[in-house]
DNA sequence: AATTTTGTATTACGTTCGTACTACCATAAG
DNA sequence: CTTATGGTAGTACGAACGTAATACAAAATT
């Protein structure tokens, strides 16, 4: 080998970090692959040397940006403070203005869902993965069944921020995020799953 | 007036209506003009002289479904019986499966959060009547307080509709669904709003 | 009833940007 | 100094938004 192993594979990481940015901020529909690669210091021809398709890229960033989240979580104090620290970060207004450095789910939910095959599968894959490391630590006991809770919480903030991002209000946008936060603590500190109440 | 009031109005409205379910199915930057008016049974070029551009159309579409939803909500049993119906509905395997009847929120919140001022005042006009007429309905003596617990509720469900439609893995996708229920009807039947919990 | 008028839609075009691909070049390892 | 590798630059072709010239259809006028 002529360049070390490394340098493809350093330069493959810097494009799905970069894509990773672009996508969250500008959509992926609204992101083209020259500009992509651009972001990474390259030009469009180069891409096909490190990706198959436009979705094969879109599908390795979205496992990349859930792999980093799952990667934040451990980097919280331990139990329910750090539980909560999760949510009053998610649900603040730094986050809601920086989407390019954001959660994933809250960026490109509605269009993953509308995403080649490959792409709904990579995110499944990394929510589930984030999913059982958020319920280990909420309920060390049993994560098992904190789980399916775990899931609502998550989907909860990411609506949340959703529409927070979406108001042109940003009064009451503000007022949404500050009721999520409420909303998602009030659920966390719950001794029961909620279908108890039913 | 040579063609009667009524014939380029008619008109306006078939684009609105035919927009509204392809913005919701393919997403906005996922729908191009061309299609839209095919849709609506026209040729790309007739698309200028009902809309000044794109983000004009797209704006009005949003205002409308938004519109549709709210009047929809009139027709449910009244009080907490309908809300809960609209739950069910909402977060019913029949929904997921078909985005563009469904709603705009849930579709494109994350691409509404991306797109033209126009497009995000509309959308928040749209959802403040939604959400008032939602609040009357839980609780017509106070809907004030009633206001904030209702944004809260709307967001988790678009939240869980998308993640549901975003999973490959269909008995998960099922399952949030479900826990999703769970979790609105428990925010709906609770006496106080959540904060009061902290 | 025939003709004019005018609003509506079609067809065609310009320009830009999208994805995809290929031929060529520069670099660094051997 | 050869050779393979990673990159650039350029090309192809289709789709995007938007504009303009043209055709058509229906109401109003005569």
């Amino acid at each position: 080998m002529r360049y070390g192993k490394e340098h493809k594979q350093a330069t493959r990481q810097r494009i799905i970090e970069a894509a990773g940015r672009r996508l969250k901020t500008d959509g992926i529909d609204g992101s083209g692959v020259s500009t992509l690669m651009t972001d990474a210091g390259l030009t469009n021809g180069a891409f096909y040397a490190h990706f198959e398709s436009k979705d094969d890229l879109v599908a390795t960033a979205v496992a990349h940006e859930l792999r980093a989240q799952r990667e934040a979580l451990g980097e919280l104090p331990p139990g329910r403070v750090g539980v909560e620290h999760l949510i009053r970060e998610y649900l603040s207004v730094g986050h809601r203005d920086n989407p390019g450095l954001g959660c994933p789910s809250a960026a490109l939910l509605d269009e993953i869902g509308r995403a080649a095959a490959a792409t709904k599968t990579a995110y499944t894959e990394g929510v589930l993965a984030f999913i059982e490391e958020f319920a280990a630590r909420l309920a060390p006991d049993d994560p098992q069944s904190a789980h399916a809770k775990v899931l609502s919480i998550y989907a909860g903030m990411i609506g949340t921020l959703q529409l927070s991002r979406a108001l042109a209000d940003r009064e009451l946008a503000d007022e949404v995020l500050e009721q999520g936060i409420a909303n998602a603590l009030a659920l966390v500190n719950a001794e029961s799953a909620p279908d108890a109440v039913r």
